[in-house]
DNA sequence: CTCCTTGTTTAATCTAAATTAGACTATAAT
DNA sequence: ATTATAGTCTAATTTAGATTAAACAAGGAG
């Protein structure tokens, strides 16, 4: 594995010849994980996009398993980090379900558009071994946690539909999203497309009908608003 | 393989010991698929769990692949049957929007707590390697015909709201109902309350707010319903 | 110029499963 | 009884990949 190199050339901190092959193999594992699926890649596949031989894997990862589970890892972090910087950048009045409205567009626009990542840890959560799924969890938990808070605040200031319950709604509605890896495709309907549907059917399904106007991207400021900037409480 | 048996014992059409070894690998087989995915499902495993030992599984299928292809493919056709078979039992005057909520019960319901296959089919959709998935997609195409029909009748109704994208609707409503699959488990929740949510999401997500009164599994009969036994056109 | 370290390669191993061979058992028709 | 056939088993055989071994290139340090 890479040292500390006390002596060698960059000796600098994430850069370095060393690093950026480290990061192509990631990268590589994460194309093919995503398409192929757990079973399906093989480091012959991930070498091969990364442009090296498969061996030299090794010198970086100390398994196949080890290399899968870090990019499943990565995933599910980057995808909530995404998701979470994204909800803190709105203004602080904005409703909780236009807050649910944001976490919808950018939970489709990263997995679909942007990173292999996410895409590979969401197909693959259900395939993986016994002991990767277990890890996994705990850092899934904490993406679930930020739709919890999302649901529950929504649930509290009456903008949740009374005959849902919060968990089944949560996971279904984060199940629609999840699928749409499994049937989109760029070349046969616009991503913007798919982003404005899913903001309809999941602000329509779930809200009451009192919540339901709302406009373009900027959230409507004003009304009966509510903060929360994360109720950590388990919602079911 | 079994032959047409000119003289043998039962020589009747599906029973035979032959018949019921052959169920129960393919049971067995559909049981390993739905949990552990294409690539974790070993036949020694589909073996075990159908009492024989691995090798007599070529008595009666080919090869792996054959064996898995033939559990998808019962998954979707069965699960299609089901819920084409609910509709059709439905009062020929049901309103769109309830038929899509009894679609929306038959297929989780199927899906969660009746069979294997169904889950092994959908979970395993985007596994599987490209022979079999292009196979597949065949069978998928009758079912989501289903559904197409469903939506389109709907939207002719004028029961289905105008800024959804029919295509995309379809798909996210469908995923939110496959995705179940990932997390719901029986130990945890009651799949009535799974049925209840969903229902309510789906019917709110996609009809107009007009729509929207309904009340037990019996729809509620009369208003400007319409039939359509199977509007075939392609939605988009 | 020679050596050491970091990356990387090619040429073995090793192993888990799938698949095949060939033997064995039960049953029923002759 | 004898034998043919269906159905199943145990003991190979094969093969695709993961993993390891060992050699090799580049570049700075002495």
């Amino acid at each position: 594995m890479p040292r500390k190199s006390a002596s060698k050339p960059p000796a600098d901190p994430s850069d370095s010849k060393s690093a950026r092959t480290r990061e192509r193999i990631l990268d590589a594992a994460a194309h093919v994980l995503s398409r192929k699926g757990y079973a399906g890649t093989r480091l012959s596949d991930v070498a091969e996009q990364a442009e090296i031989q498969a061996p030299a894997i090794y010198y970086y990862f100390s398994s196949r398993e080890v290399l899968i589970e870090e990019v499943m890892w990565v995933g599910v972090a980057r995808l909530c980090e995404h998701v979470a910087e994204a909800l803190d950048a709105l203004p602080a009045d904005t409703t909780p379900m236009d807050r649910i409205d944001t976490a919808v567009e950018e939970h489709l626009r990263y997995q679909l558009a942007i990173s292999d990542f996410a895409t590979a840890a969401i197909r693959n959560a259900g395939q993986v071994p016994e002991d990767i799924r277990t890890r996994q969890l705990a850092e899934e938990g904490k993406y679930g946690d930020i739709w919890r808070a999302l649901i529950q605040d929504a649930q509290k200031a009456g903008e949740l539909r009374a005959d849902l319950e919060p968990r089944v709604a949560r996971m279904l509605v984060l199940g629609a999203l999840n699928w749409a890896a499994e049937w989109w495709n760029p070349r046969q309907g616009s991503l913007d497309v798919v982003v404005r549907t899913a903001k309809s059917l999941v602000r329509h399904g779930l809200g009451t009908p009192a919540v339901q106007e709302q406009g373009g991207t900027r959230p409507s400021g004003g009304s009966r608003a509510r903060r929360t900037t994360a109720s950590t409480g388990r919602t079911t």
